[in-house]
RNA sequence: GGACAGGUGGCCGAGCGGUUAAUGGCAGCAGACUGUAAAUCUGCCGCUCCUUGCGGGCUACGGAGGUUCGAAUCCUCCCCUGUCCA
């Protein structure tokens, strides 16, 4: 007897569904489409679409996933569906112009990277893993045609993507036009009871259920999630921006990131990035306004949290404990990169090494790094720009709060 | 095909013959402080060389030429984007 929808309460399932949702359209029908797979026993086809050219998973991306994992939860059935064939159009979404085309070689490897990720947090056994071009490469140019006779021009302008362009006077490529429709011809193929993703996605999402109608088919649920903000609080997380934690990253740098991100951030993703129920963060927020918690903690929480879902719960206290040792002590990290160099060939300048040793990209910011007061060397400070290695012997440098580096020179 | 408006550093956006490696904002880096890599304040923010000097060289304002002692700024051609017309 499983804790799956064949027993949970439909509105239970709704709760869970829910939570972290933006917008469910409609909801009605899918309380309608809860009830018929309790009655019936079969399952709901939840679907999301992901990029094939960024296998790089961060906690934005999580969001979506972990909605995707209640649903499995739930037992049913996960679809990731991976758009290799969408992504030779390119999501039109801010300035990106056209993408570079994937091998077929290159798509695979991508998936693989992706299954390694995505299967941090939801159940191998449990998901279907698709890609696009699989039907809509057997669409065929007449195909396609036939697909883009159902939908008209005024409705794919009324994109907000498409009209701020048209108002702004940038450009608009015939292709990035077709886009919607592909990604809604999916939900067709696959017969998607259920798509995700995030709001920028509502759009294309619902073209998905207007494709599905025009074909005959029920419509899909439209669920979205919102985009997570970054680390900087304001832009969306995206690894162009920067302001991202990887899943794959070690834990120690999901650790500090987490703590970098401000006290109002925090119980956002307290919110989308944990379990932990919502009245129970609606507390923690209290006590810390109150004053009877403190901030810090808050997050070193959150922080650990995040990275035991990655590395688990050993690696989240050994973060936990790095962290206090490096950043709030100012001690030195526990795992210190050594490296040799030799001076056979002379003194050294230290600008030149520390360039050379990555610790700064290049000599003019090694320099301004000396002169600001950011490189202790042996737990000096250095301040003079013209400072030289002309000894052997072992030294220890720190630039910066974080980067460290032990050196081994050698005559 | 024609007319017009644009293309500036990671991004946005000034400058429109010379003190302009290029105002300002964002992002980034560093320092101080702290409760953390929060917040706040301050500094830095193309590369390179050395004799570290308000030093030298190189690269940079869509591309290629040209005018000029001197151009991101003027001219010519080309490429790209948009608007209107056909």
């Amino acid at each position: 007897m499983g804790t799956d929808f064949k027993t949970i309460p439909i509105q239970e399932q709704l709760e869970r569904i829910r939570r972290g949702a933006v917008e469910i359209i409609r909801e009605e029908e899918l309380v309608e489409k809860l009830k018929r797979a309790q009655k019936t026993g079969k399952p709901l086809r939840v679907k999301a679409g992901f990029d094939p050219t960024a296998p790089d998973i961060h906690l934005g991306h999580t969001v979506l996933i972990r909605k995707m994992k209640h649903f499995q939860d739930l037992g049913h059935t996960a679809i990731f569906l991976i758009g290799d064939f969408t992504g030779l159009i390119g999501d039109p979404s801010g300035r990106s112009a056209t993408r570079k085309q994937l091998t077929p070689e290159e798509v695979q490897q991508n998936a693989e990277t992706y299954k390694q990720q995505i299967f941090k947090i939801l159940d191998p056994e449990k998901t279907v893993i698709d890609f696009n071009s699989r039907w809509c490469m057997a669409l065929g140019s007449d195909g396609f045609i036939r697909l883009a006779a159902k939908y008209t021009v005024a409705r794919i302008l009324e994109r907000e993507e498409f009209s701020n362009r048209m108002k702004n006077q940038l450009p608009i490529a015939m292709h990035e036009l077709l886009y919607p429709i592909v990604q809604g011809y999916d939900s067709v193929a696959l017969e998607a009871d259920v798509e995700l993703g995030g709001t920028d996605q509502r759009f294309n999402l619902l073209v998905g259920r207007d494709l599905q109608k025009e074909y005959g088919q029920e419509q899909q649920i439209v669920l979205t999630t919102p985009l997570l903000e970054g680390l900087d609080g304001v832009q969306k997380m995206s690894k162009s921006l920067g302001n991202y934690i990887g899943i794959n990253e070690p834990a120690n740098e999901q650790f500090g990131k987490a703590m970098s991100i401000s006290d109002d951030l925090m119980f956002r993703y307290y919110e989308l990035l944990t379990d932990i129920p919502l009245d129970e963060i609606q507390r923690l927020r209290t006590a810390i306004a109150a004053g009877k918690r403190h901030p810090m903690d808050a997050k070193a929480d959150l922080a650990a949290s995040i990275v035991a879902d990655y590395h688990g719960r050993a690696a989240a206290d050994a973060a936990r404990e790095e962290f206090n040792r490096v950043v709030r002590k100012r001690q030195t990290p526990e795992d210190v990169e050594t490296k040799k160099i030799s001076i056979a060939a002379g003194p050294m300048r230290l600008t030149r090494l520390l360039a050379s040793l990555n610790l700064a990209p290049s000599n003019a910011e090694a320099q301004r790094l000396i002169e600001s007061g950011a490189v202790h060397m042996n737990d000096q400070r250095i301040t003079d720009p013209k400072a030289e290695i002309s000894k052997a012997g072992e030294y220890f440098f720190k630039v910066g709060k974080r980067r460290f580096l032990r050196l081994l020179v050698t005559q």
